[in-house]
DNA sequence: AGTCAAACCTGGGCGC
DNA sequence: TGCGCCCAGGTTTGAC
């Protein structure tokens, strides 16, 4: 599942019922996912207290009092739900957090979830946060800055928008996205782009995100956005069958006639 | 620096 | 029904 918008969505429906709220116990169901030891995870997080929650990419930062940092990375199909009175568990249950009103669940189906515990409210020690490229929906994040980053860079664009280095939050969906609202492939070289080309794909980066983040549950329903498409392997603009590349690991799919 | 494959994991779907 | 293979909205690592 999640992406940005995805991971967006995830804190703002989890932080109304965290924020200011003091952990009184935790249990860890698989220790998999752990960057840190169970034990130190539990001796620092009970009796701690929530100041801020915050999404960093598609990481979600958790900033305590006394000052440490409680990082999550829900990678392919991690997942956090906040239930008021306490559930039966779910088998892919991996974490549960309790605070004195609620529990939240860390949720996880492939286990390839991360959990991290930083000293202090900093995160320098995990290396993809501290080189994490700008946040692209912030206002700082402007098209001069977008076309002196892609100056630096070579290959193909798609790759390129994947990097967390580059631009932060984006990965294979929105990817795929952004470029067929833009009309560029996913193939081409950032080098090769004209001007104009950079332009439009600013925009629509700035576009496509802002508007899954605010409009996040009707998202799926959407006939017009290509996300809902790509897997038909169709065109929603009805020009017939996408194609498929292999980028970077992943496939990116495109309409050959839509996107040049 | 870019690209590729593999690894980390689980499970759904498909062809035989 | 069973088996093997491909695929999945992510990231890291190691090789070329």
């Amino acid at each position: 599942m999640p992406e940005l918008p995805d991971v967006e969505n995830v804190v703002n429906k989890i932080k109304p019922y965290v924020v200011g709220k003091v952990f009184k116990d935790v249990e860890i169901l698989d220790p998999l996912l752990l960057q840190t030891s169970p034990s130190k995870l539990k001796k620092v997080l009970i009796e701690s207290r929530v100041e801020e929650l915050e999404r960093r990419g598609k990481f979600i930062l958790f900033y305590l009092a006394p000052p440490r940092t409680l990082i999550l990375h829900l990678r392919m199909t991690g997942d956090l739900l906040w239930f008021p009175t306490s559930k039966e568990r779910h088998l892919h249950d991996r974490l549960i957090f309790f605070f004195e009103h609620g529990e939240m669940r860390f949720r996880d189906q492939r286990r390839l979830g991360k959990v991290y515990l930083v000293p202090e409210r900093g995160f320098s020690s995990i290396k993809a946060l501290s080189t994490m490229g700008p946040e692209p929906l912030s206002p700082s994040f402007t098209f001069s800055l977008f076309d002196e980053l892609l100056r630096r860079k070579k290959g193909k664009i798609k790759s390129i928008l994947m990097d967390q280095s580059f631009v932060a939050g984006i990965g294979n969906i929105y990817g795929d996205e952004i470029l067929f609202q833009a009309g560029i492939r996913p193939t081409r070289r950032a080098e090769n782009l004209k001007g104009g080309e950079k332009k439009v794909l600013f925009k629509k980066i700035k576009e496509v995100l802002w508007e899954a983040v605010s409009d996040y549950e009707q998202l799926s329903e959407k006939s017009s956005w290509f996300i809902n498409w790509r897997r038909k392997g169709v065109c929603p603009r009805g020009c017939g069958r996408l194609e498929r590349v292999k980028i970077g690991g992943r496939y990116s799919y495109f309409c050959p006639s839509c996107q040049k």
